[in-house]
DNA sequence: ATCCGTTATGTAATCCGTTACATTACAGAT
DNA sequence: ATCTGTAATGTAACGGATTACATAACGGAT
């Protein structure tokens, strides 16, 4: 591979020389641009950008951490950061820990040392404190899943409020027994979540039937293997209340197969609003999450972060709204 | 930050004994190594990579390339390759191009200048012969979708033998009347799946009615055109094959929005074998690829580019099989 | 006491760019 | 002819590691 120098060497000019006409090119005579670029051509030659970065101290590259591309939910969050980050020139690297903790830290590495200015995390397997202690002064922001151990500036929906709103939807829906399928205390998200339901029943005067309320996780799998479990007691809910979309469709796909019809004899409700759930038959009935926007704000935060300054406001809450579609009907 | 000459500094010794008690920790007394250690710790040190790839001349990442985590199916592939890339130490990074020439040059450009090893790639904007040009000396494999004017090492399915048996299946089971849904030429296993689906239409001596071969694309968004034009025009086909999971999805719904159900009025085949063709109802009869395999079979072609020899065989043709579900039904 | 071979450590070159600073050339002013 | 300022280009330091080579220290053999 050709460098600098034997550019330099064959277009009869200094590296300086190459490296004003390859940045930004000021005063630099017509005529020797014209022989380094023929140069660089001739030789095929790209800078070395571990060079570049080494001595600039920036990539200009930002690290998406998530668990999972599995999940169509992150691909619109991702989607909003790389729009944003594009118009800064950043190029958006992912990274997927598949829930290892190792995975994770390897890439946790890459931030410390400098391989990427900054990262966006999505989702995280490690404690809060420990990722505090490790990135310091690194520039951070989280999204969607957000862990207040680790302070730093975050987007995210009012995860309680929508499971709340949610709930009480079911509950106007005439349902009374309701079921959650939730991920466990792992994820904030699935917490907050769980919390709100359990506020809604409560404040609704409603019993929370503890078998009904099961933790298998976000995915599809979560979602057959809760139904699965569902089934094992005699008796079903009216509805359950699913902590995401794909965990709903999970569901309704495992009831259907012993017969139990969504929404005829349940009802299910999603959370996301994912693309699948208006594909799914039947549509799910969710709360949209403005997929697109978290990520873009995140990036904004994270731009801000890098460039030294302190994003204000450093939280940002947006707005979430409920999505009617088939999975719910009225209890009659 | 701190650098390794803080390092040094701080424990009394040279910069060379520290890199030596970073790295193999080969002749460094038990003492002057604890007093390094010490250093390391007080001052939160880790080594810059920038440095250290630099020096070496390897960064020990490697890039996927995809033009969207949207599409589940992918989401095997990476696991596969990062499984395989994980026991030898490598990380894999995943850059999204959305289809964007603008973004895929620019990681091309990462590629270019040393800060990637080497390259799986998993869809491509660009034309082959610009890719050879501008990649040549970098390791690279194409799996899934392979571009034969870019010639790399490649790992895939045999996408005309898999559709030829998939119409074969469709028309076994009584359909004469079969329609396709493709993505277009741009994609080269879209293109040899309509191979196969004609070849074989044609064996069979069924008609091919063109207004019945549409092409849509690969996503649910693509299913859903692709069924509303079939529905335009007055009859439908018996069945219809489509190029992937996603897209039968897609066109399941559409159709049943309109009252058209899979597969009493219709037949819908998909293609991959995502989670998403188990779930969805009704299931899909689709044809399997090894994903994993496939995504661990290429990462260790690439693992021996990078080693500097030429993989043997270059080329890796992997099996696949149809999976009968719900979404076919005999012809009645 | 001398020499040799280890072992432990240090010095400095190197990887490849960028950029502060130095130098040269030249046009225009005096 | 001399001076000054600007434009064009070059030289060398620098970013942060690794590593080839040099050196020092020390134990053991002669």
């Amino acid at each position: 591979m050709a460098t600098i120098k034997d550019v330099a060497k064959l277009a009869g000019v200094s590296v300086a020389t190459v490296s004003r006409v390859l940045n930004q090119g000021e005063n630099v005579q017509p005529e020797t641009e014209r022989k380094v670029r023929s140069a660089i051509k001739a030789l095929r030659y790209s800078p070395n950008l571990l060079g570049r970065n080494l001595r600039r101290r920036e990539t200009r590259k930002i690290l998406v951490l998530l668990n999972t591309i599995s999940n169509q939910f992150y691909s619109r969050v991702v989607r909003g950061i790389e729009e944003c980050a594009a118009e800064q020139e950043y190029s958006v690297m992912i990274g997927m820990t598949h829930g290892d903790p190792k995975l994770e830290r390897n890439f946790l590495e890459m931030l410390k040392t400098k391989l990427m200015d900054g990262a966006v995390f999505l989702t995280s397997e490690l404690d809060g404190a420990e990722l505090a202690a490790q990135l310091q002064g690194i520039p951070v922001v989280q999204a969607c899943e957000v862990q207040s151990t680790f302070p730093t500036p975050w987007v995210s929906i009012d995860n309680r409020r929508a499971a709340c709103e949610a709930t009480r939807y079911l509950v106007e829906k005439g349902h009374r027994q309701i079921g959650f399928f939730g991920a466990g205390d792992t994820y904030g998200s699935s917490r907050q979540r769980e919390e709100g339901f359990r506020l809604t029943m409560e404040g609704a005067g409603l019993p929370i039937r503890e078998e009904w309320v099961l933790d298998e996780g976000f995915g599809v799998g979560a979602g057959i293997r809760a139904a699965e479990r569902l089934l094992e007691f005699g008796s079903l809910p009216d509805a359950v209340f699913c902590v995401s979309d794909t965990c709903a469709a999970g569901a309704i796909r495992c009831l259907a197969g012993e017969g139990v019809l969504v929404p005829r004899d349940i009802s299910v409700m999603g959370f996301d609003n994912i693309r699948l759930s208006e594909v799914f038959l039947p549509s799910i009935t969710t709360t949209w999450q403005p997929q697109y926007e978290i990520g873009y704000k995140a990036m904004e935060m994270l731009l801000r972060l890098i460039g030294g300054e302190e994003p204000s406001p450093n939280r940002l809450v947006l707005e979430h709204r409920i999505i009617e579609r088939e999975s719910v009907s009225p209890k009659n």
